[in-house]
DNA sequence: TATGAATGAGAATTCATTCAT
DNA sequence: CATGAATGAATTCTCATTCAT
């Protein structure tokens, strides 16, 4: 039992160190701001990571697989809107979830090496990929127009999404009623409101 | 000319410093990196700034700045879309011409200190009122419907724009067609995409 | 024993900043200076002590807080000679004591900042003080004549003892016989020798 | 007359250096301080100067040289008392006409390197040289009695005229009357006033 | 002569990491 | 496992000095 013994209290640490990341930065963050919270000596964090580097990577390891696990690739053979409809949903859900992760993950993607920019630069296409093909197979059923460019439309529902959860989730604290907050989205007629003079 | 060579330097210091805070972030860029790809030696810099901190608020406030003088409030008493059209456009002129900017700003926005903090928080804020001001009063004209979160719709374009215009900059460069972007954007039916099955 | 080791250590790098402060001044010892002296890292001296100033304002106190409790106020109810014979005493044996921080009251008494010079000026003021309360009493007894303004006299014996203390200390190093130096001052017939031609 | 002006300008700039190392110290005054109080730029400062330390350099000596060609050496053959007073009434006059110097001989003769303080030290040497001389003629002529130790008398000596010298300075401004001054020195019956209990 | 922009050595301080206890 | 003292590389910033104009 000691390798779960061990295991929770990374996972302990792991929790600290995420909302101290999440409150001053990765850069801004020190080991010992971690130890202090985490009322451990500066020492014994090492017997559980590596380095600063390993608790970081550890903590965005941890949300994108969260994340990617939390979305399914669409399916060609099964109705898109539902398919999108649980994803989005889900999307939101990790974010609101990982409130503190989504700030590291939005904010940090820079800076400490390539190795951690490929993998957020990865973790983003993957996003994007998903929702593009989706858009592609619903050009393709004539469900959106044709002359979309299917991928800056994934680019904006993920800008949209994102700045929304995110904005959400700093009023709202952690127990977001999820609903509301879809109808509205889905509520926006943005393209009509966008139809602007002349069209 | 002192005065003009003087400030013309600062200028080039501001773009290289940009450029690098942008690609590091704002801890991660050492003013030895600063330097280095300005090719001036570390004591030069202090003639132009006070400190690296005097460099980043400089970079900062020109870009807020710049993004305010470029957006005008919305009036009641002219026609609403127009406006808007021009505003979005000024907006996302504003970012691509500054991409490096746009960068910081979205993701160095907290954790140096309350009183950056508060600047950004500002703009933000001014940034979500006068798109706010714009939709309460489409909903008024009953343009857009009444039960519309008109907060989060504003999060939603700001978002949408944030990313698209950051994504198509990085893509396409600085030299960017306007007109292509904004005609996608435009075409995005949104909310009919998003009112699911079932709805 | 924790607390008992961590002192010790403070100390004894007390005593070596002493030395090192007093031999090159203040600005002119570096901190490396210091840890090279005490066989230490640089990293490690700051466990210890917050910062450069910080270790020269604890040198300070603990000087004038030897020397303030070193002293003892005069009383009119009982006879004064003793009471200054004692007091010259003690005054000369702290100064002997602590040879290396008299160099640094005697020498950086001013112009660090005005918090420090407020310290070191309020000591002296005491100093003064006290003397100059005893000859006042001497005056009211007459034992000195009333024409002697007492602060001027009060100077003179500080400067006096400041002096020869000191010189005596850097020629005779710390063990000292008090008494050959004691006498050799009551000898001085100052006065008598500087009435001059004339008087 | 080229040289005269020079000469001038090299003079104009020790005095205002002499003031600024005074308040200041040699370490904490930079090079821009001299130059803003002389309103010059600080290349121009090197046109009549080596360096930082060649200023110094030059004030010190001239200090030293000041104060050596105003006090005399003791002559034997004539009475000794009014040579002790003119003497006396020189060393103040200088230490009082060069307050700024004063200080910093006093207090920054430290430091900086060996040669300087040499300088410094046979300076010193000097002066109580010449006093223990005039008091070991004194002593012969059985005008103090022979036990007294002449080296530390000399000190005490110099000791009291630098603290009163300086204090009434500090007091008094430049305007300083010396014979109230002097007249109070003379009167301290210092002896007396030590000889303690028993004696 | 006079200027002041540019330099770069050097100083103080921080902090991730190690290791003896 | 846990501790926290010690380390020293790296960083920011200062300032005497140089040199092209």
């Amino acid at each position: 039992m000691r390798t779960t013994k061990r295991h929770s209290r990374q996972e302990q640490l792991l929790l600290v160190s995420g909302k101290v990341f999440a409150k001053k930065g990765y850069h801004a963050t020190s080991i010992s701001d971690i130890c202090k919270k985490a009322n451990i000596a500066r020492g014994t964090l090492y017997l559980y990571f590596d380095n600063k580097r390993d608790i970081f990577d550890t903590l965005i390891k941890q949300y994108i697989s969260d994340m990617l696990s939390a979305i399914t690739k669409f399916h060609s053979d099964q109705p898109l809107k539902p398919q999108f409809n649980k994803n989005v949903r889900a999307f939101i859900e990790v974010i609101i979830k990982n409130k503190d992760l989504t700030r590291i993950v939005a904010s940090e993607a820079v800076g400490l090496d390539s190795e951690f920019d490929n993998q957020l630069i990865h973790f983003y296409a993957t996003l994007v990929n998903y929702i593009e093909g989706a858009l592609l197979l619903l050009k393709k059923s004539e469900e959106i127009p044709k002359t979309i460019n299917a991928q800056l439309l994934a680019y904006s529902i993920i800008g949209l999404l994102k700045e929304v959860s995110y904005q959400w989730a700093l009023d709202h604290g952690n127990l977001v009623e999820l609903d509301p907050l879809l109808q509205n989205i889905r509520q926006f007629k943005l393209d009509g409101f966008m139809q602007f003079s002349g069209e």
